[in-house]
DNA sequence: ATCCTCCCCTAC
DNA sequence: TAAGGTAGGGGAGGAT
């Protein structure tokens, strides 16, 4: 309500200015500021007043309330919150002692932090300001290091690094000895057999007991931590009932709790058929499949005999022939168990949140306590099931205990199965077997390993009975996922206790062992309970202790670390939190980004802000599948994607929302063809997304399938390159409810409303434009709720009026093949939600040369096509639609009568003459390379020699799963993507490129020139127009200047090459880098010794290159400028020179900074292919050479270090070679 | 500065 | 045989 918004603050319901009150305070605060959101409908975020006006504050540490809701506040008096110690930060929030503080008692080098010169106030002054109506000083709340009024908080985790010889012992001994003290916790475990029925009271007594003890803070319980409890495993009966804290008081307390009683109706039938987990397979026709017993599914009716890797193109248990496969796929995947847990239990949690709410309400016992909770020192819980897939399975299998066990899908009879490990126990874990690996490996490592199949079914029991428990023993329980979460424990609970009483509780409702981990913040619970593994818990509350276990403690055990973020730092020396403490800041942020830069330095000195939350809502929901994806016509893909819309629709139906946006994802093999490793799998791909603003929300199979088929054709994947195929939806609007499903700020608010406002606009011209006229009118339907669309009115939109112009929607896209349901795609859907036209660009160069060109240039290629494409939209419409039927038809019939071969054996004589003829002439050239070495670059990008002809070889190597990595060089794939983005954008718009004639004619170039520069890809036409740039006053086009001859390579090179390393940002956008250049090389070798470079980290410096942007521009000026168009033959390459590149590459390598290295080597290529001497192709190769090598280290760095080898992604580093190759064909 | 798109990374 | 999903955080680079 805008009264209730510009209106100033009602004085705090406490009077104190700062006394103890900001939590009280804040908590009426966010309920007003709920309720704005609530009621607001679009109106701007006027700031309420300016109090804060010029203010940046960084909250550091705990503060009494969540920091997004600190931030709401600051941001309506006109301040701001910064994310990350940025440098414009002016005031640090904390409750506690700063980091300044501490540096002055603790080691110098573990506080380093940035702003440890700013004024670090508590949070109080915010409220005391805003109660004021004014600024107050912030002096008069400074945080000294004396006191504050919260006493010592969460910071105590800060960098105290003890050097204290007796911690540090303590420390050990808690790594070691551990587990063996059992028997003092059997003796618990007995005692609390009983307070299973106990009153609350008993736990009360229990925890109150156990307060003093907590204060002990440092000190702590260092000793006698872990229990092993063997006494627990006793299991068997369980008093039905059990304690529920008078604190939390659940309705799920009538709840039985053996899981096996408490299944949910909807969950497995009591015949024991029927595995239905998944809530999403109810809806559907679903031919009755599998017995429950055995999670192995039948379908195997086409599949047979037939190996899809014989095949080459065509699974046949795959994709084809299989209407079912979805829901089989789904059904039987434990990814897709895993990964839809949360979306399932949504309901069950949510139910308990209402119920506590309801609870807390009735009780209204004085709200202080509540925030007593928030304004203390946190306990928090971390829960974790051991090896829970194996756990649940054994339970019943007594045999079995004590050897090593597996769950997999295959039984890998053979030791060659590629069945994926979901789950090993930990006798299998001693011998090497680990999550993820192919059972015929687990076997190799393993002989005697036995492996067990899924129960999903049981798998989903035990998971609720476990929650069951969470839900009863905490306030706040935030769910990770079916075997773990945090519990945010109440002051005064005696955490050990409370550990110890939840793992029993479990092993008696699921016979299941948990591990647990208490700390103060999330990463330390989380940390603790990794530790206690397996079936202890350990509480870990000292700052001290915590600090001591850091220091050793490997940064990938960090969560948020994994595979990259280990590698980097790992090339940097930093493998251990302790060596993380003598990074600072801003380097750690220049190395990995701002944010995760910051949540490293924090996070390896034990600190973590972030709240326990109870359940977030969903943003996005989607379906993917990249298994089996196996296609030879495009109509099968296309039969595949709408029935994959029809999932994803089910599950938007589910969750009760509508969504906004749509986002298609693809996987493309970069084998062709061939078969991976893994069987039916989706191999090494390049993962392709597109996604479009919706007109209007939904949630119904027809729209999103129209959507998702319209750009299916965008990407232009050949249907027997598609590997895998994905559908997300996301800015969801709660089903026929008006406002935002998720708990945005209000800045968020704004934005999302803003946004949406663009988007119709757009999108109803574009259609107008068009000839649309119904999809306008619907688009005025849809913008009618103004703002906020109150969605409902599916059934109506889909069918309204679409008649009109229905067959010309149909038209463009004849061939279709849709399933059962088909009147509701050739509904109205499509034209209404595409809010941009996008079209499938005409065919001009024979598609089946890309898939035999290098990964880059091929993408740099599909980029110009599209984009080409894109600016023939200006067409009518019908000419587009009929000329790019045609000759996607002929690819298809190319494809039928040669599939595989097609893409193996490539001769210049299938490229479109015309179109060729039309390319750039760096483009001509490569395609011409490409060409010319066929398949070769393909076989040793993997790093295998194999014959192709076949088109059968196995092409996998380890890794082939990775994500993609499709292009490890974002200079290109990021580059050469964007000048697409661009374009897309400037056609919804109806605008005229940025970059077409008119800029170009203002450097003096002819027209032609600017046509064909405005067909470059933008990396490719940035790097020309800096060269034209420099040689502007020539005046010459660009056709002559291929008849310049250039200076040396590296005639220039002593002043430049090293300059980017530390050379300061070109000023401007490379309009005179010749200046930058010069001076930054005499300024660069005396004023910054090489040592001294983390010093100018994050802080702009004149020689100093922080911006990535600067050191690409200025790279690519000096190539420029160097590569091109002097008069006279190059000269021979100097050993000097190439010395001075080759240490330039490897620094830039070294510093993660693979696309600048791209960069650089590609321009390099670029220009030895230009000049005359061929004396320099084999310095180009020397080069390479070192470039590779440097590559292939870090490759065995990796695989040196790496404690799960089969989960790690392969690095691409195929994108420097194809420049070397190229090489080798001139 | 901030938004947007297209990724990549991470966790289970 | 085999079922390599799902969702969020975040970064780079471009547009505005
Ligand atoms: N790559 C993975 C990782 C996990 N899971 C499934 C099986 C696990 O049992 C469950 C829980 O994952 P955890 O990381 O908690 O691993 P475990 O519970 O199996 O072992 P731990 O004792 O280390 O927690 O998720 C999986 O299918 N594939
Ligand atoms: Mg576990
Ligand atoms: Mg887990």
């Amino acid at each position: 309500m805008s009264s209730a918004k510009k209106r100033p603050l009602p004085p705090p319901p406490v009077g104190e200015p700062h006394g103890g009150d900001f939590g009280v305070y804040m908590q009426h605060k966010i309920q007003r500021l709920h309720a704005q959101l609530n009621e607001r409908s679009g109106e701007e975020d006027v700031p309420i007043s300016r109090i804060f006006e010029g203010m940046v504050f960084f909250i550091n540490g705990f503060t009494p309330v969540p920091v997004e809701e600190l931030r709401a506040v600051v941001h309506e008096h006109g301040g701001h919150v910064a994310a990350y110690e940025t440098s414009n930060v002016t005031h640090i929030l904390c409750t506690n002692l700063p980091h300044a503080k501490l540096k002055q008692r603790r080691a110098q080098k573990l506080a380093r932090g940035a702003h440890q010169q700013l004024p670090v106030i508590h949070p109080d002054y915010i409220l005391a300001s805003i109660e004021q109506g004014r600024r107050l000083p912030p002096a008069d709340f400074l945080v000294d290091g004396v006191k504050n009024h919260h006493g010592q908080g969460i910071q105590a985790f800060m960098p105290g690094r003890c050097g204290d010889e007796g911690a540090r012992r303590a420390a050990s001994a808690l790594h070691g000895p551990a587990l063996d003290l059992t028997t003092a916790l059997a003796t618990e475990g007995t005692a609390f057999a009983v307070p299973a029925d106990a009153p609350v009271s008993n736990d009360d007594a229990d925890w109150n007991a156990s307060e003093a003890h907590q204060e002990l803070e440092c000190a702590t319980v260092l000793g006698p931590v872990s229990p092993a409890a063997t006494a627990v495993e006793e299991t068997s009966q369980t008093p039905p009932r059990s304690p529920s804290p008078s604190f939390s008081p659940g309705p799920s307390a009538a709840l039985p709790h053996r899981e096996e009683r408490m299944t949910p109706p909807y969950h497995t039938l009591p015949g024991g058929g029927k595995a239905s987990w998944s809530p999403l397979s109810s809806p559907l026709p679903s031919p009755s499949t599998t017995p429950s017993s055995r999670s192995r599914p039948t379908g195997r009716r086409a599949g047979g005999g037939q190996n899809a890797a014989g095949s080459g193109t065509g699974g046949l248990l795959s994709t084809k022939e299989d209407p079912d496969f979805i829901k089989k796929y789904f059904k039987s995947s434990r990814l897709h168990f895993i990964g839809s847990f949360r979306a399932r239990m949504q309901d069950l949690a949510a139910e308990h949140a209402r119920a506590r709410r309801a609870a807390r309400a009735v009780q209204s016992s004085e709200a202080g306590e509540s925030d007593m909770r928030h304004s203390q020192r946190r306990l928090i819980m971390h829960v974790d099931m051991d090896c829970y897939f194996v756990s649940a399975l054994v339970r019943d299998r007594p045999e079995l205990a004590g050897k090593p066990v597996a769950v997999a899908h295959g039984e890998g009879q053979e030791r060659h199965s590629s069945s994926e490990i979901s789950s090993c126990n930990y006798p299998a874990r001693a011998t090497g077997v680990r999550a993820g690996m192919f059972v015929g490996e687990a076997q190799r490592l393993c002989p005697g390993l036995k492996v067990l199949h899924y129960d999903f079914e049981v798998y989903e029991r035990v998971s609720r009975a476990m929650y069951q428990i969470f839900f009863e023993e905490a306030e706040v329980v935030q769910p990770v996922s079916c075997d773990e979460a945090y519990l945010e424990l109440a002051a005064g609970t005696d955490p050990e206790a409370a550990a110890r009483r939840v793992r029993r509780r479990l092993m008696e409702a699921t016979r299941c062992p948990a591990s647990a981990g208490v700390g103060r913040n999330m990463l330390l619970a989380r940390l603790a309970t990794k530790h206690a593994k397996p079936n202890g818990h350990h509480v870990m509350l000292g700052a001290e202790e915590s600090m001591v276990y850091l220091e050793n403690l490997p940064v990938r055990e960090i969560p948020g670390v994994g595979w990259e973020l280990d590698a980097k730092l790992e090339r940097r020396g930093l493998r251990t939190c302790g060596q993380l403490w003598e990074v600072r800041l801003p380097q750690l942020q220049s190395w990995l980004g701002a944010k995760t830069g910051s949540m490293l330095y924090r996070a390896c000195r034990g600190q973590d802000d972030r709240p326990v939350v109870p359940q977030t809502t969903r943003k996005s929901v989607g379906a993917e599948v990249n298994w089996g994806v196996r296609f030879s016509q495009g109509e099968q893909v296309e039969v595949f994607v709408d029935r994959l819309a029809v999932e994803v629709a089910q599950r938007l139906a589910q969750a009760k929302v509508q969504a906004r946006h749509l986002t298609f994802k693809i996987k493309r093999s970069q084998y062709g063809p061939n078969e991976p490793e893994k069987l039916l799998g989706c191999g090494r791909c390049d993962n392709l997304s597109r996604s479009v603003a919706l007109a209007r929300p939904t949630n119904g199979p027809a729209d999103i399938a129209a959507v998702s088929l319209r750009l299916l054709a965008q990407l232009q994947v050949p249907p027997d390159l598609i590997r895998g195929l994905g559908i997300q939806l996301s800015n969801l609007l709660v089903d026929g409810q008006a406002g935002v499903p998720d708990k945005k700020g209000a800045g968020s608010m704004q934005a999302w409303l803003q946004k949406t406002d663009d988007l119709s606009g757009v999108g109803s011209r574009g259609f107008e434009e068009d000839g649309c006229a119904v999809s306008a009118s619907k688009q005025g339907q849809s913008k009618e709720p103004h703002d906020l669309v109150v969605v409902g009115g599916e059934e109506e939109a889909e069918h309204g009026g679409h008649d009109a112009w229905r067959i010309e929607e149909k038209g463009p896209c004849p061939g279709r093949i849709f399933a059962p349901g088909c009147e509701e795609l050739e509904g109205d859907g499509l034209s209404t939600l595409v809010q941009e036209y996008d079209l499938p660009p005409p065919s001009q160069i024979d598609l089946s040369v890309l898939p035999e060109l290098p990964s880059p240039m091929r993408l740099e290629l599909e980029q110009h096509l599209r984009q080409q494409k894109e600016r023939q939209q200006s067409k009518p419409i019908e000419q587009q639609h009929g000329e790019r039927r045609q000759s996607e038809g002929e690819e298809k019939r190319q494809d039928d009568a040669d599939s595989s071969l097609q893409h193996w054996d490539v001769s210049m004589s299938q490229i479109d003459e015309t179109t060729f003829q039309a390319l750039p002439r760096e483009l001509q050239d490569e395609v011409r390379a490409a060409v010319r070495r066929k398949s070769f670059n393909m076989c040793r990008r993997n790093g295998v020699h194999l014959d192709t002809a076949g088109g059968s070889t196995n092409h996998d190597a380890r890794g082939e799963r990775a994500k993609g990595k499709a292009s490890n060089a974002p200079g290109l794939s990021r580059a050469t993507h964007s000048p697409s983005q661009r374009d897309r954008r400037a056609m919804r718009q109806m605008k005229i490129p940025a970059y077409d004639s008119n800029g170009l004619q203002l450097r003096g170039l002819s027209v032609q020139d600017a046509a064909f520069l405005a067909q470059l890809p933008v990396s490719l036409r940035t790097e020309t127009l800096a060269e034209l740039d420099r040689h502007k006053r020539t005046n010459v086009g660009l056709g002559s200047k291929e008849e310049d001859s250039n200076d040396s390579f590296l005639s220039s090179s002593s002043r430049s090459p090293r300059v980017p390393t530390r050379g300061h940002p070109c000023p401007t956008s490379g309009r005179h880098p010749r200046t930058v250049f010069e001076v930054e090389d005499e300024e660069n070798d005396r004023s910054v010794p090489p040592t001294e470079s983390p010093e100018v980290y994050g802080r702009p410096r004149l020689f100093v290159c922080e911006d990535i942007h600067d050191v690409r521009r200025a790279l690519i000026d000096w190539l420029g400028r160097v590569g091109t168009v002097e008069e006279g033959a190059a000269s021979p390459p100097a050993t000097a020179h190439m010395q001075l590149l080759s240490v330039y590459l490897l620094e830039l390598l070294d510093d993660d900074r693979d696309s600048d290295a791209w960069t650089l080597m590609r321009s390099f290529r670029r220009w030895v292919m230009q000049q005359g001497h061929q004396s320099w192709f084999p310095a180009y190769g020397a080069i390479l050479k070192v470039v590779e090598t440097r590559l292939s280290e870090r490759e065995l760095r990796y695989e040196y270090c790496q404690k799960e080898p089969f989960k790690r992604p392969a690095r691409a580093m195929s994108n420097l070679k194809w420049g070397g190759l190229q090489l080798n064909v001139s």
